[in-house]
RNA sequence: GCGCCUGUAGCUCAGUGGAUAGAGCACUGGCCUCCGGAGCCAGGUGCCGCAGGUUCAAAUCCUGCCAGGCGCGCCA
């Protein structure tokens, strides 16, 4: 456990007042529910609350207003930390903490470094993170980039959290769409040689399918031509998809992507782990014969009916594929499986869980993640996708035109399972609309910070040695409270698998540093300044942006700098799981 | 017909049991002699889709309905 450790102090100093209210007969239960200790809403209730009294109110069959006051008068008593402490109704604690205690955070946030937040809520569980595994039929598209940058940043996430996080990408090299796309590419192979080919009904009719062939002449020639047609097909299916997957492989490290596995579905065909998995379910007596072909007894597993493993004509379904593959994760020592998927597969969830099941696992082994679909806008207006004719727009041109790092960040600033709007422009803005660059310029102006406190000779001391005390203004308390909410964050965000919430603390950590920034000043002005500068040191005062008077000790000096070191290491940190860069400069 | 997801400010969305429901954008007006103005400050908006229920407490949980999206193959 790492959540925060103010809010941990905050919630074992009640805890204890509970014990010694009880002991002294105040409170009257044998069996207290740990505190929940949050941020209130507003800042006028204090720097955390609690809603213990609410909780117990029921078995201490007294009114939560009554039990808080109990409470607070002990707390009172036993917590030296607390500057102020009060009730609310209907049964509220407002605790309001001296300053000092937000400087254990920095103390925290320097010793941890780049680990600061993380926690080992996973205990070293090993999870397979399934995503993107889009068929190498064709390049990578918008939607695909979605799955792609949540997977990472849920990777990212997790590993943060003490899980041990393999990623990996399915290639569905086998079955129809294969030969759909091997039917393409040989037809436009035959085109080339003046040959009219009969290209497939329902084929690949992009032009990258005419590249490839192109690039498949160049390299074998007219070779195939002397090949019988299935053996020439079989050819041209195994390149192209070769040529596909090293494609999408290149679009995603662009993308700042990497997968740990590229898993072969052909392979689950050649090695017989397919026969071996359905032999499996098979002793379990879940596999049955009817009509001809062969049936998976689903419906065992809350699956709305059975399902067709081995058709009549011999071949297996892609359901196999998918039994055999699952069974084989499983195999390799996963507790865990995660599946990120586009939502317009939802229906083939229960059917998943089923296979799960049958396997003997519980079916919180296997989570699904889904993805809503990305619309596509241009300033304003819908960009008009169409797969069948062979147009739409790709990961590849979305990440010339706006970047990885603000294309990352506009796929998780949202929760997965919403409807996404992509606005090209807006990602591309360089200004106050768009939130990447807000973020990332509040690292940057800090990283600006400490280059010209360098060139100034003001030294960035060690936490411990700072004068913290100085450290007295909203602004600056502000900063730390938020800082201090980071581990919980994301042992939350781990544990809901729901990276997006980064994305909003990372607006609003940028948003207090932003607000501080413009009010304080933090370094002394040079001698130069100073002389032309006969009316003192200026700042900006409390709620408004006019001109007041502060001054600026050497002491406040070194104690912002530290804080604003622990706030650049935040954000830096938060970047890195969102995959996104923290630049020094822009 | 059945199932899953969504419905919160003009727009895009946070908020999943707590107090008077928030942010960004858009709109209006202001702020740079100074560490990065890609910044800051001020201005107002809500039958939280509707109706019941559970609870001390519901945008949040349950039930029903309405609207939008997506599914419901011996396709992948």
């Amino acid at each position: 456990m790492s959540a925060g450790i103010v809010q941990k102090q905050v919630a074992s100093a009640i805890a204890n007042a509970l014990l010694e209210a009880q002991q002294q007969g105040a409170l009257h239960s044998t069996n207290f529910p740990q505190p929940v200790v949050e941020f209130p809403k507003k800042e006028e209730w204090g720097d955390l609350s609690s809603s213990v009294a609410m909780v117990i109110a029921k078995q201490e069959k007294r009114p939560p207003l009554e039990v808080a006051r109990v409470i607070a008068d002990q707390l009172q008593t036993s917590c030296t930390f607390l500057e102020n402490i009060s009730v609310a109704p209907p049964g509220f604690l407002n605790l309001t903490l001296r300053p000092d205690c937000w400087f254990s955070v920095l103390e925290e946030i320097e010793r941890t470094g780049d680990r600061y937040g993380h926690s080992q809520i996973g205990q070293g569980q090993r999870v397979l993170l399934e995503f993107v595994s889009a068929n190498p039929t064709g390049p990578l598209h918008m939607g695909h980039g979605r799955g792609a940058a949540l997977g990472e940043a849920l990777a990212r996430l997790l590993r943060s959290a003490g899980y041990e996080v393999d990623k990996e990408y399915y290639v569905n090299d086998a079955g129809r769409q294969m030969k759909l796309l091997a039917d393409s590419v040989y037809a436009r192979y035959l085109e080339l040689h003046g040959r009219v080919g009969s290209f497939p009904e329902d084929g690949y009719h992009g032009d990258y399918i005419k590249v490839l062939a192109q690039a498949m002449d160049q390299e074998k020639g007219a070779d195939l031509l002397d090949l019988n047609p299935q053996d020439a097909r079989r050819e041209c299916g195994q390149w192209a998809s070769q040529e596909l997957v090293r494609a999408i492989q290149e679009d995603l490290a662009q993308f700042g992507v990497e997968f740990e596995t590229w898993y072969s579905e052909a392979s689950l065909f050649a090695s017989g782990k397919i026969q071996t998995a359905l032999n499996e379910l098979e002793q379990r007596d879940l596999v049955f014969a009817q009509d001809g072909a062969t049936w998976f007894r689903s419906s065992r597993f809350q699956d709305e009916k059975d399902r067709v493993v081995c058709k009549q004509d011999g071949d297996y379904t892609y359901l196999a594929s998918d039994i055999a593959y699952h069974f084989d994760k499983l195999r390799r020592g996963y507790g865990w499986l995660i599946n990120i998927w586009g939502a317009d597969h939802h229906g083939y969830v229960p059917r998943m869980q089923a296979v799960i099941k049958a396997f003997g696992y519980g079916d919180d082994c296997l989570r699904v993640v889904l993805v809503q679909m990305v619309r596509l806008l241009r300033g304003g207006n819908k960009v008009e996708m169409s797969k069948r004719a062979g147009e739409f727009v790709t990961l590849q041109e979305v990440v010339d035109e706006v970047g990885a790092d603000a294309a990352k960040f506009f796929f998780l600033m949202r929760r997965s399972d919403t409807h996404l709007e992509f606005d090209l422009e807006l990602a591309k803005k360089q200004s106050n609309e768009n939130p990447v660059y807000y973020v990332q310029y509040a690292h940057a102006r800090l990283a600006s910070l400490f280059r010209t406190a360098q060139e100034r000779g003001v030294r960035v001391s060690p936490v411990g040695e700072a004068p913290l005390s100085a450290l007295v203004q909203p602004e600056e308390i502000r900063l730390m409270k938020q800082l201090s909410g980071f581990p919980e964050l994301l042992e939350a965000g781990a544990k809901a698998l729901e990276p997006h919430r980064i994305t909003f603390y990372l607006l609003e950590l940028a948003g207090l540093l932003h607000v501080f920034y413009y009010k304080h000043r933090v370094l002394p002005p040079r001698v130069e300044d100073v002389k032309s500068e006969e009316s003192g040191d200026l700042d900006h005062d409390g709620e408004t942006n006019e001109l007041v008077r502060e001054d600026l000790s050497r002491e406040l000096t070194m104690a912002r700098l530290v804080l604003l070191k622990q706030v650049q290491t935040v954000i830096k940190n938060g970047l890195r799981l969102l995959g996104v860069s923290a630049p020094e400069r822009m």
